[in-house]
DNA sequence: AAAAAAAAGGGGCGAAAGCCCCTTTTTGAT
DNA sequence: ATCAAAAAGGGGCTTTCGCCCCTTTTTTTT
């Protein structure tokens, strides 16, 4: 018996899915969480454990990408597959990137579902054929997550004690331009603020401190 | 003929000063700045580069330490003679740390002040006793510079994404303590904010990326 | 030439940061 | 036991950040 755990703070989808997980054989529901926050909180307990985690990724508190990272670092063994609404390019390559070892649309088919779960457990991984075009295109052509030369030049004077209006100063540009340059970056990067822009940086050579 | 340039807000009394200065034999006043930006601007031209600088500590825009600092980096032949009411070892330390060669506070002679000049040209340098004891001092006991163990813990945890009041947390502390924290470290490391001192940290080996 | 991206700029708003001031509690040393 | 610190906590305020939204201008593609 597989157990999940399904995590989305759309408590009535959860149960829904739940109760659908539960119809499939070889497959069961622990427990549902509102956000990874509250995942996290549950795998202290070692009984509490799934082997595959249902994860929304908009959610508050801890978002998807957010906690699949922390899984992956934290649980190795527990296999994520992204649920979620967003078609986006970037976000699905996000959360690949975070460790998710499938992306699958919300309004996918219970079949594909059932599918995708059995999959993960005998391949260790499930792609549809839309994720499986924009993983190999995110290989040639560059990415949406790609850096801009200018985004790159406002990361070095962001690693800097200047304001973001003194950077756009320097930069010759608008404060709201700057604004945005850091908005985009921290989306691409997956940040909250400043402090994790400068360790990125430089953990990334994109700034020699 | 050496050639010096006054740094002070207070105008009238760079004003005097200068006036003090001229009456000195070998001794020449160029021009006088309300600020160390002022200054920066004026070095662009060849002529306008004194061989010491009067320089203010407690300024607005740009402050006696940051510029003195500047000047070390980028004008090492300039010498900086900080005159401050500032009696505090910190602020000494800070100065002498920044690169300064002398710090008169501004209630001595005037004799004194011509010595110094002096004695600046000469050595190269020039320490009254309380400054020689300071810089002694600081040797031994720890100097009131030094971080101590629960600042160092700040900073590790300043070098991450979390708000202040979710270090507070993690340190069972209140945010407010924490906020403490962070005002002493600023001021000890002459810091202006958090991405500052994230480099601070990461340069000096406190916080590994 | 038309359509589609990319770059630049902007309004508004709540949260976080930063900077003064100052008090209480704990700890350490004489 | 007393006195002086260091550590912890706090009030109040301004600025900066971060995050939505959305428009205009420029460049690129077809």
């Amino acid at each position: 018996m597989n157990k999940l755990v399904v995590v989305d703070d759309h408590t009535l989808l959860s149960q829904a899915i739940s109760g659908l997980v539960n119809s499939f054989e070889d497959f069961e529901v622990l427990y549902t969480c509102k956000n990874g926050q509250e995942l996290v909180d549950q795998l202290v307990f070692e009984n509490k454990r799934p082997d595959i985690v249902l994860m929304d990724v908009n959610m508050p508190i801890m978002d998807g990408i957010e906690t699949t990272a922390y899984l992956k670092e934290h649980h190795p063994n527990i296999k994520v597959l992204a649920l979620s609404v967003e078609e986006e390019e970037r976000t699905i390559l996000k959360m690949l990137r975070a460790g998710a070892k499938g992306y699958l649309l919300k309004d996918t088919e219970k079949s594909v579902l059932e599918s995708a779960l059995k999959e993960l457990i005998s391949q260790g991984f499930y792609h549809t054929n839309t994720v499986a075009q924009i993983l190999v295109r995110s290989l040639h052509e560059e990415s949406s997550l790609t850096l801009k030369e200018r985004e790159l030049e406002f990361i070095k004077h962001a690693c800097t004690e200047m304001t973001y209006n003194e950077i756009a100063d320097r930069m010759f540009l608008s404060p709201k331009t700057v604004q945005g340059y850091r908005d985009s970056v921290f989306s691409k990067l997956n940040l909250k603020n400043r402090t994790g822009l400068v360790i990125y940086a430089i953990k990334h050579g994109l700034f020699k401190p």
